[in-house]
DNA sequence: AAATCAAACTGATTTAGATCAATTCAAGGT
DNA sequence: ACCTTGAATTGATCTAAATCAGTTTGATTT
């Protein structure tokens, strides 16, 4: 089954991939590219709420999100789960392992997801050969932590509007870099989801999104979502007067 | 003045520097630990609220503090400051500019700090004769990514309370790592700098304080603190009645 | 020593969002 | 078609923390 075409049509190549601006350095030559392909792993789909990787399992590979989307949380103090991240299509995660070996989070699929897998021992072979590889995880791991800065930034200075509106316009601005449709989505994740990742509960996302509804600046239905103002969601995140 | 001892008494080599575990790949050969050496510039102290880098500018190095302690702040989206990390003596700061070649926060000395730069485009060039340095600059940049992650998890879950709680005891570990007392120590900063980066009031910071006071978990004289109580300070952010 | 200024603390009041409590709705299962 | 189950929504109440309003303390200047 590895490299080969399966029932779900995943590109065999990297080359074919049309999130490859993500997973692979810009500046990789064609002979390059054509060993980080044997490296790469492409694997059967994950069901809803299928593991990618555990808690405290061995760091051995980051995964990339062909298609569906997938989350990351861990166990904080209380023994509760908190959400760290959502990583939809052409997106990269798992590399919270590498400091200590160990992931430090799960990761499961929140609906019907492909995966490719990069195996991080292989990916570090390939730097004696390809050295640009190196360099570009390095900028992936940063681009990660200036994501989780400003989730940071968010959660500590935002109201319960002002951290879903930023979130809705996030996630917009994500699926606008994949081509795909920037004002008429489906959330991947539930509401109550969102809730544990904002930091706030399911009430108040709920009650949060017939607000945006009542003041026109989307529609909602469940998980459908219509963007139809985007600018006044931009400017309630910008403003002063909406925070807390 | 490069490279020389200092009025401060700074050593000239890595090797005699006592966080270097934090700065250097344990594997180091001696050999390599010279190449290193050779590199990283120990500048002249910098003053209170004198700035390292501001955000904007472009990524050149990142930094070691020596002594003294920085914080890193970021202008969100209502144009106000965020805190976004303190470092303390042996940690390492402004990875931040890594993914996009400008630094998304400014950094500012909190007391008098001296500080050592390493810069990346040299510490790159090393790459080709000590390849381990490139994996350790991946390791240090996955454990910020787990800091902050962590912070995520304490932002999102957690009462004032046990923010103020969680942050003495991280301090109060950091410092037990560099051999220092984590029981008596001097906060390097203010009330508004600690309430800013746990996303709550000065006001609320200083009751918590008050508070943990009364119940006789730490005794607190402005930024002095002398941790009496660790255990309660600990059962209080893994108690689930704790949380908010 | 008096005056100035900023940081920290404390009390009173208000409020955003949590909690508690139903109700609605859609998806599977029998 | 009917029952079960979980997610989402909506309303009523409660509370932790924000806001507002001083007061205290300590450092710096004059």
């Amino acid at each position: 089954m590895k490299n080969e075409e399966t029932a779900y049509a995943i590109p065999v190549s990297c080359r074919d991939c049309r999130m490859s601006t993500m997973c692979i350095p810009l500046s990789l030559r064609s002979d390059e590219l054509y060993k980080l392909d044997q490296v790469i792993q492409r694997g059967s789909p994950y069901q809803t709420k299928g593991s990618i990787f555990y808690c405290g399992d061995k760091f051995t590979s980051a995964y990339a999100v062909r298609s569906g989307s997938v989350k990351t949380y861990c166990i904080d103090n209380e023994g509760r789960e908190q959400v760290t991240g959502f990583f939809l299509p052409g997106e990269i995660f798992g590399w919270d392992g590498l400091a200590t070996n160990y992931h430090q989070n799960t990761a499961v699929a929140m609906e019907t997801t492909s995966i490719c897998e990069i195996p991080y021992g292989q990916l570090e072979q390939l730097n004696s050969t390809v050295p640009s590889i190196q360099k570009h995880v390095i900028k992936l791991l940063s681009k990660e932590i200036n994501t989780d800065q400003r989730l940071i930034a968010l959660l500590a200075g935002n109201s319960a509007h002002q951290r879903l509106a930023s979130l809705l316009l996030n996630i917009s601005a994500r699926l606008a870099q994949q081509k795909l449709s920037s004002t008429r989505f489906r959330l991947p994740m539930s509401r109550g989801e969102i809730s544990n990742y904002l930091g706030m509960t399911v009430e108040t996302v709920s009650r949060a999104f017939s607000h945006f509804q009542r003041q026109k600046y989307l529609i909602v239905n469940k998980k459908e979502i219509e963007l139809i103002d985007k600018p006044a969601l931009q400017q309630l995140i910008s403003n002063p007067d909406g925070g807390h």
